[in-house]
RNA sequence: GCCCCGUUCGUCUAGAGGCCUAGGACAUCAGGUUUUCAUCCUGAAGAUCAGGGGUUCGAAUCCCCUACGGGGUACCA
């Protein structure tokens, strides 16, 4: 058997929508669990709509996922080039042969007269609007007109595409990995464009069929969007002489809009606060600025998790899956049939269950920069900082967000919450905070364990009650009622500033 | 309009004719643990399997129809 060949194929018209990244990323899994390669080819034939820097964010993002092309552009390899601009010359040679079988044809028509053409149908309450074996010899291209008239206006350098001759009345038959048999009657087909002469290149639809072919790819794995397009490309393959050597096709389901309806679109993640793009992108044209996940405090890994999950699972209760757990246990035929909608919630569940499992150092170098946006004084050693981001990591979904549980250790409160001293801040609290801070200042010990002790020896002592004492004293130190345990707190901001807090707690709220 | 694909808790999904009084996860709610908050633990609520017809001793699972959703219908990919 040959090797697993599958390949990425996006055009650079924009930012790579998270749609994409999931489809590139099953062709990953597939290719990597049964030891095939993985291509990325870059659809440019519309060059009209080719957009700079498009190519460029591709590939960043596909580095910051940590997923690795075999083959690409960037990468080179043996069936290259892999951009469709840089083949041109290789699709020509297909074209005169469907020409010369007679498998294709010239057509002249201009917009406006394929535009009178589909208005005129539409008056007539035509079954079909298309330009097929129903409508085609009545239009200008190279089966209604003469040979010499054909020949006479492309030696004068006339305008023209190079159309698909789709005999009707025939069963084209698509074999999907994931949905089974689907199958078409080809009169429903029309000729579609294969070849345009107004850039010299050829449309997706050949394009693709020629470049699969060349690059010995065994199995298609494209977006839903493509499956009416598929018996098209199997009549392609056939007309070329390739069937035998087709590959074998799978359509994924449609990632949806988290609410209402259609496909999930740029505008639905600046609406409802998630990112669409792996990566920030900033349009060329408008300066926009689109989010992406890498700036919204996703990991790559849970990046990878979530979308892997929508629209495939290994049939257990296993949620979690790192890259290798995915390559072994991924297949086509567990991918479901119909669209996913992308859930935010259960997005950042996801993220909180990667950030927990990563270690205080490594979370504390991608906080540092968080700290420095925030902190003015004090900075902590490293070791401290370490300790704090341990202490409240379990808390947070995102790195961003230890900032906001984290803030007390680096800056004293300068309110309290109106609420809490509402419920807890009694006439006798300052005198129970002030003894309090008189033996606190006699201690030595200031260790997260010694303090814990000492507390509860403080109120045991003194015959008071926890919530009286605790809840005061958390008010001096936090500001208000959350928090990592105040032994903690105390350990980590030492003694002076613990004693300073107190007492500037208690002229500030008074008694 | 026409064609194709789909339809199980709010969301992601398990389910391949009897294991389904339909399971899990996120979200929600309630209890518990905790010096606060969060975590965590336990539990609850939540889907007459889109609706209707068949087939079968038996259907979420097979077939048909309808509805709804999605996609396609370009000299875009």
């Amino acid at each position: 058997m040959s090797t697993i060949r599958v390949r990425f194929a996006p055009s650079p018209t924009g930012p790579l929508h998270i749609g994409g990244v999931r489809t590139a990323l099953y062709n990953y899994f597939f290719a990597k669990k049964h030891g095939g390669q993985f291509v990325l080819r870059i659809e440019d034939t519309d060059s009209s709509r080719f957009v700079p820097g498009a190519e460029e964010y591709i590939v960043e993002a596909f580095k910051w996922l940590g997923i690795q092309f075999d083959e690409g552009p960037h990468v080179g390899g043996n069936y290259g080039p892999y951009r469709q601009s840089e083949r041109k010359e290789m699709y020509r040679k297909y074209v005169d042969e469907l020409l010369a079988q007679g498998l294709a044809y010239y057509a002249f028509d201009t917009p406006e007269e394929l535009a009178a053409m589909r208005t005129r149908l539409e008056t007539e309450k035509a079954p079909s609007l298309q330009y097929d074996a129903s409508t085609r010899m009545t239009m200008r291209n190279s089966l209604t007109m003469s040979r010499d008239e054909v020949k006479y206006r492309l030696r004068g350098g006339e305008q023209y595409v190079v159309r698909i001759k789709i005999e009707p009345n025939e069963t084209i038959v698509v074999q999907d990995l994931i949905r089974g048999e689907v199958a078409v009657n080809s009169s429903l087909l029309d000729d579609k464009v294969l070849w345009k002469s107004s850039d010299g290149l050829p449309t997706y639809h050949l394009a693709n069929i020629v470049d699969d072919h060349k690059m010995k790819i065994t199995h298609v794995i494209r977006g839903e969007e493509w499956l009416p397009s598929a018996p098209l490309h199997v009549l392609l393959y056939r007309y070329l002489g390739w069937e035998n050597t087709m590959p074998k096709f799978s359509h994924l389901p449609l990632l949806l809009k988290p609410d209402g309806n259609g496909k999930l679109s740029k505008r639905d993640g600046d609406k409802l606060g998630f990112p669409v793009f792996p990566l920030e992108w900033t349009d060329p044209k408008t300066l926009e600025i689109s989010t992406g996940f890498r700036e919204m405090g996703y990991f790559s890994d849970a990046t990878i998790n979530i979308l892997a999950l929508l629209g495939w699972n290994d049939g257990t209760e296993q949620e979690i899956f790192s890259i290798d757990d995915l390559i072994s246990k991924f297949s086509l035929d567990r991918v479901s049939k119909h669209g996913a909608r992308f859930d935010v919630q259960k997005a950042a569940w996801f993220n909180h269950q990667y950030l927990m499992k990563k270690s205080n150092e490594v979370l504390t170098d991608l906080f540092i920069p968080f700290m420095h946006a925030n902190a003015v004084v004090p900075i902590f050693e490293r070791k401290v900082l370490e300790k704090i981001v341990g202490l409240v990591k379990e808390r947070v979904n995102f790195v961003h967000e230890i900032w906001s549980q984290s803030h007390f250790f680096f800056v004293a409160p300068t309110s309290y919450d109106e609420t809490v001293v509402k419920k807890r801040w009694t006439p006798e609290t300052p005198e129970i905070l002030g003894k309090f801070a008189e033996v606190l200042e006699k201690e030595s010990d200031f260790s997260s364990e010694h303090l814990e002790q000492f507390m509860a020896n403080f109120i045991k002592s003194n015959n008071y009650n926890m919530g009286q004492v605790m809840n005061c004293l958390r008010l001096c130190l936090v500001g208000e009622a959350k928090g990592a345990h105040l032994n903690d707190i105390m350990a980590i901001i030492g003694k002076d500033e613990s004693l300073r807090r107190i007492q500037t707690a208690i002229i500030k709220i008074g008694g």
